[in-house]
DNA sequence: ATCGTAAATGTTATCGCTATCATTAGCACG
DNA sequence: CGTGCTAATGATAGCGATAACATTTACGAT
């Protein structure tokens, strides 16, 4: 057995595959295998190797081996906000199914900004991930040409995009939240209203007051009374506020529908405090079955949208995809499962 | 000006570095140039080079860069719990913070366990970082050796190790609630009860338990009541269910203090249910500050620990460092501030 | 014109690994 | 014992960028 590499003065520097190899009186490419698949070299060499890369405390260098083997082993996932647990329970289900398949994830989050959305898809695809995650289906033009010319899988999740980049996981926004007005018109409420976002940025809060106008206009109800308050993600302090001021402007209202269930739960507190019961006075509903609507008291009604499975569900699928670009069916899309969760508040 | 890269028959592929310069009719060291700073070529050929870059969808890649130039532009941090908004409160001052130094941060999350911690150091090594942030100072013996190995800084936040590996912002956890604990007693609580995790995993919630205790001891109070509930971190539904145990073995306790918020607000809950008033019947206090302590009802007496603030200046220190690694007070330790906030719950 | 200096650009040689192909060793079989 | 096969290993050539050095160009001063 040769050694093959050059004799190289190591000073202080990380120690290379060569040098490993060296040390253990084989070739780089034996070291490379054993590292790779131990069943591609003898259990002697692989035993050897070993023991050489333990003594020199060697750590493979991945970006060095996926330049040459065009595979960098990790996908990018942007989501809106890493501080809202429906987006970080997506994020779980996506490293969740990836755990398994040797993928890693690369996490970003864009503070519900398409412009930052952009920048962060120029950075991640710089480092040349083998797929894409998206939360929604609003991007720029310049961020979707980048993604179309990518030559990657792409998964657009939580939304149904009208004009879908690659694929889908996701469910209508405004359907759930329509099943939802529907759900509590059934139990008699008739005067309606909806604390949501202010600004455009956040296209499924848009889409959830389109859904709740729709519903209300089925139904033919009065008319559904809108009060917009701050920008997504809209908090515990803003529900409260936009509560007072339902109040304050339409006294008689029966139900209050709230965009997510964090400002339902400043909603419900801000009853609590004003001596108000909730449901008898007004009720109140929520969006997203956040873990504070099943355990506030009372509980809160909300609409559950399985955030974990459409991570899980989007990680599978962009592999599969990645493993085989022309697999059937590529292009279905995905739908999760919406339901409404009735509880003590309406 | 002469073509330098030879033609090269571009079948479907990702265009490189050499087929812009082809593109633009100069050598791909001017195109490397015109896209790290642009005042390095002039400005015509600058402008010819972005055409082509338009013109072929081209995206920089940067782990062939990074190769050769031996930095790959990013850091590693690794928190306990990506949908705990204390921590991911940390991630966003860490991408706050690098957003102007132009270092990308690779996120990931270890469910509270040292052993997927030793995997994820290891996943993160092959990748290169420039540095490391870690939650917690508690490590297996070869993710110590890995980082120490590395030979790149390494912040440890959110606990005061025993024996740093390198550098470290955080504040002591027994300390903080040794203040809340002494701050209830002055108002008059003398039996005490706490709440937190089970498993030895938690090392913060340890702490905060020992810290608790140590309290106690030194106002020579009645010995603390503790109810140790389910892994964590311990949820809404465990501080519910705990605050049960504590009314069932020890109903004349006169102020529950639990590890986190949301366990204090399971309990507050379950208050609530049982009819029981907060802080009449009995009191309840929190840690973290968590945005429910300030809008719940009856608000939350907590502790505020300055999350951001910890990511923010690990982020800084782990820069500066990045920057010179020989920097003055490289291992000085940063003590982040707590304060305990009282509100009507205690 | 001639020179000197700085700015702009090009050339070459890696970076650390893996794909690919070539070679050698090991072993059953007639 | 040679043949033919498989398993194990080695040699070589890049992957796509940048560092470092070399060269050319531009332009004012002499």
């Amino acid at each position: 057995m040769e050694k093959q590499d050059p004799p190289k003065f190591n000073d202080g520097q990380m120690p290379t595959m060569a040098d490993v190899a060296r040390h253990a009186g084989v070739s780089s490419m034996s070291v490379s295998r054993a590292l790779k698949d131990g069943n591609l070299v003898s259990e002697a060499t692989r035993l050897r190797i070993f023991a050489a890369i333990d003594d020199l405390g060697y750590v493979l260098d991945l970006s060095a081996g996926s330049l040459s083997s065009k595979r960098t082993g990790f996908v990018a996932a942007i989501i809106p906000s890493i501080n809202n647990s429906n987006f970080s329970d997506t994020a779980r289900g996506i490293t969740d199914a990836l755990e398994k398949t040797g993928l890693q994830l690369l996490l970003a989050y864009n503070d519900y900004s398409i412009e930052r959305e952009e920048r962060l898809i120029e950075a991640m695809l710089r480092r040349r991930p083998e797929g894409i995650i998206l939360t929604g289906g609003q991007h720029t033009d310049r961020a979707r040409r980048m993604l179309e010319n990518a030559g990657i899988p792409i998964v657009e999740t939580w939304d149904l995009p009208a004009k879908p980049i690659d694929q889908v996981v996701g469910f209508s926004n405004a359907e759930a939240m329509n099943l939802l007005v529907k759900s509590l018109a059934r139990k008699g409420y008739q005067r309606f209203a909806y604390i949501g976002g202010t600004t455009e940025r956040d296209t499924r809060g848009n889409q959830r007051r389109s859904g709740f106008l729709a519903a209300i206009d089925e139904l033919g109800l009065p008319e559904g009374r809108l009060v917009s308050f701050g920008v997504p993600p809209i908090s515990m302090e803003q529900g409260a506020q936009a509560l007072g001021n339902v109040l304050d402007q339409w006294p008689d209202t029966q139900v209050v529908v709230c965009v997510s269930d964090l400002s339902a739960f400043g909603a419900l507190m801000e009853c609590n405090r004003r001596g108000l019961s909730v449901p008898m006075d007004i009720a109140i509903a929520g969006f997203g079955n956040y873990e504070i609507a099943a355990w506030s008291h009372p509980r809160i009604t909300s609409v559950d949208i399985e955030c974990y499975e459409i991570g899980k569900l989007a990680a599978q699928k962009l592999f599969q995809t990645i493993q085989n670009p022309n697999i059937e069916g590529r292009h279905e899309l995905v739908l999760t499962k919406i339901r409404v969760i009735e509880r003590e508040s309406t």
